[in-house]
DNA sequence: ATATTTCATCGTAGTTTAACGATAAATAGT
DNA sequence: ACTATTTATCGTTAAACTACGATGAAATAT
């Protein structure tokens, strides 16, 4: 009977199951894109839009915006309900809330005892 | 002879020529993945790392983990060095701040007057 | 009743991403 | 001189992303 050999820790796969790093993973990515950037931008600014507002100032199809303005309701960060025949967006603020933890806890992460560069 | 009539305001199409803008879609991009929030952070926790340290660690083949860290490397968040025959990894101190201003911005442009979400 | 507007969705095409195994290059060990 | 180890890169595959035009549904206007 062979001894059983303990297993070596491996923080980094706990980490990939921890829904906090895929939430973090999924808000990040929403974000990563230069349109959508714009998009949230532009709701920050205007607090309501409706889709055509959009389309009016990107220079991309309605359909095309349409699809990202999905990525981001997916990802719980904007709202968007249909008004008459129009659709109403809007920064989604738990969604919001929940992405600025993110944010912040990703700076904590990063906010290093300044050490130079080891390589 | 017809008046002319005033341009609309495109302020989001401006701010997707903006290269702060394409940056800030690039670097959160970059965190857009959980393996590559798990090496950021193990990057954190450990300040210098080969690339078998992370292989050890990822239940991923080393190919793919290079990959990962190809994109990291690329966007400027970490620095990789070659050292004898392996590679040393570790932060970039300006590709993190640069990061965390990018991530201390976008969660400015949240902060919201708390109002209800309007939709 | 008909036409128009607004927008989501579908289908499609091209590109990128994510994963793998295989391989090659470079160093280190024997 | 070989052999091991380490890691980047190549080739491949499958999936996801980004963009578009077309279409259809729903509400509004004529």
């Amino acid at each position: 009977m062979t001894v059983l050999e303990p297993e070596p820790l491996r923080s980094a796969e706990v980490a990939l199951d921890d829904p906090a790093t895929k939430r973090s993973a999924q808000l990040t990515k929403a974000l990563g894109h230069p349109v959508r950037l714009a998009i949230l931008k532009l709701l920050t600014q205007r607090d309501t839009c409706f889709c055509g507002d959009f389309t009016d100032v990107l220079p991309l199809a309605q359909s095309t915006v349409s699809q990202h303005l999905k990525v981001l309701k997916d990802a719980g960060i904007i709202n968007g309900t249909s008004s008459g025949v129009r659709t109403c967006y809007c920064l989604n603020t738990e969604g919001v809330e929940e992405l600025n933890e993110c944010l912040e806890s990703l700076s904590d992460m990063f906010k290093m005892t300044s050490r130079p560069d080891c390589c």
